[in-house]
DNA sequence: CTTGGGGTTGTTAAGGTAAACATAGCAACC
DNA sequence: GGTTGCTATGTTTACCTTAACAACCCCAAG
């Protein structure tokens, strides 16, 4: 009966009225000691920080993104959330943001190959965010983000040339050191196990590992395309298995070397003894596999680090997109998964 | 010398205002339209959806939220994002928020055993978000979050017992169900592998392994302590091996197995011939280590989908906390690293 | 004693949206 | 023909914050 029950609608916390009130000061002054700045005189802001306090106030943020136009938040867009790549690189980003008191919304595209792209790209006009990172849009279509002008931008790993700044890693180079590394060790020339060909790191890596070998005047043989997975690198490692001229296979990432690695053993192949390894990333459990990893370890704190100065710097900007690109280093790190052939 | 130069300050694209005089309407009109609720007349709603179009309006997100007092974003806090539980079930986080047309933001509470805390808690409230899911808060003092009582609040994987609504997996039953399965392959105990003593779920399964050891009369070895690291499973693994008595482990996490069957390996032991291991969690990489990872499965995607209703669930509610607990089944995966000992 | 200036605080307005309420047009019915 | 009732649209207002400007106080200098 009591109609007291169904009060509920919207909560809405104390506002800066109400400390206004409670203090006897002006909401003026409550804003200027919220957000630090103006000069109040200390005791004023003594009393109005005890109201602040007894109400547990805290600004409405999105009257303050309201008031000046910026949310104080930069969007992070992938197809995927739970990859190694995605993962460590989402994690340095966040702690780039937080360093530079901003925060992180996510923004899927999870099929964007077709038609679902165009309600994600809308979508994301909506969101709450100052900048949006974009990572790894492999398999977006041509034109596939009809962002503002306006809107900061920066890409990691997508095949969006020249329309926004990038960070990426040297991913050529990377290749290059991997089968340089085999080569050294006395190998005659390297197989390789490639990623999904609508990825742009993946056909970067493939065009560094047929240059390293052309360079070198070796016999560049068929690659075997996989998409990322340990699953595809299973069946590309029980196809090598099968060939006995195969000694040495790079890996386009550690993922695939993993199921690699599985189907080599399982073929009874030794590793690094009768055929040698060397993966693409550098993961952390890339130590600790049967036998450790050797890979080619990309720096992905700095890359976060990197991502978000870049986007951070065209805010504000007239022509934001014009922020020259970055390229960050990478290190071969030699494990046990690479060894000099057998004679 | 042109002073045209810095006009840059804020960009703020079209307001409804400007849909609505291009529109010959009222802004109330406009606004109808992009709520998709009202009855608008056919026609004057493909006016307004022309000017739009023409303008390149999408509604003002912050101007939303304000009115309305709902941000649209639930929040993730989580101490680290770039291991497999928490990305696995930010995915899945992500995927379920987007089905209900909710954004994430991520939080972060990096070091959250002493006086870090508190800032982040304080951080937190300013956060705009609608709800707040907690992930894997290990270490976080006894009274955490002073969070307000009427923000909806979801924990996964925390020792906050009580204080808010749990979604979590039957971390006992697995533990139970890993041991028996070794057990039954004929292993006359089980020694342990555990997580951190300060994380609740590591706590549970502890109880767990123990539980199903005493129930059977069996010995309960003492557990060696890990920190779920793949580099704390190595020393484990270590240890074991110079233990004769050792033929079957269970491993409080998959990654810790990682390391400790690299030790095992690397000591020389057969997995499973020498000792059979099982880890915790099914991350993807168990499939393809050597040997195949025997392990508890976790339904991510479920506890994903379980933390998002419950959050929503509590939107608007005087009393968000009393929603009831959630229990997401467990799964045992047997593969190649546990077999009967040997003879 | 007045004037001026620096330091502190208050008042006004604007930012974009959508609920609540108000109005206008029109058809049906007595 | 006038009343009723419905649909479509317009007007007002509140949401909360902060920049810009105005007002005020007090002390120092003329």
């Amino acid at each position: 009966m009591a109609s007291t029950g169904a009060r509920g609608g919207r909560k809405r916390g104390p506002s800066i009225a109400d400390v206004a009130r409670l203090a006897g000061v002006s909401a003026q002054t409550v804003s200027r000691v919220s957000t630090g700045a103006e000069a109040v005189k200390p005791e004023t802001r003594a009393k109005v920080l005890l109201a602040m306090e007894q109400l547990g106030y805290s600004p409405n943020r999105a009257a303050r993104a309201l008031r000046d136009g910026r949310y104080g938040s930069i969007g992070f867009l992938a197809r995927r959330f739970d990859r190694t790549g995605e993962a460590l690189t989402m994690d340095a980003v966040l702690r780039a943001c937080e360093a530079e008191d901003y925060s992180v919304t996510l923004l899927s595209a999870h099929d964007t190959t077709s038609a679902e792209w165009e309600p994600a790209a809308r979508r994301l006009q909506n969101q709450t965010v100052d900048g949006i990172i974009i990572m790894r849009a492999e398999g977006g279509a041509g034109d596939p983000l009809a962002l503002p002008a306006t809107m900061p931008v920066v890409v990691s790993d997508s095949r969006a040339h020249g329309r926004y700044p990038r960070v990426t890693t040297d991913e050529m180079l990377g290749a290059r050191r991997a089968v340089e590394h085999l080569l050294d060790l006395g190998h005659e020339t390297v197989h390789y196990l490639a990623g999904p060909e609508d990825s742009e790191p993946a056909r970067l890596r493939t065009i560094g590992w047929r240059a390293a070998l052309t360079d070198r005047g070796r016999a560049t043989p068929e690659p075997i395309w996989g998409d990322w997975t340990p699953q595809s690198g299973y069946a590309a490692g029980s196809a090598f298995a099968a060939d006995p001229t195969v000694t040495a296979i790079f890996c386009a990432n550690d993922e695939m070397a993993f199921g690699l690695m599985l189907a080599l053993h399982a073929a009874g192949k030794d590793i690094p003894g009768d055929i040698s390894v060397v993966g693409f990333d550098g993961i952390s459990l890339g130590r600790y596999s049967v036998p450790p990893l050797t890979t080619i370890r990309q720096d992905f704190p700095q890359i976060g680090r990197e991502l978000v100065r870049m986007v951070l710097r065209q805010i504000g900007q007239t022509h934001p997109h014009s922020v020259p690109d970055s390229i960050v280093p990478l290190e071969l790190v030699v494990r046990d998964s690479s060894a000099p052939p057998r004679r």
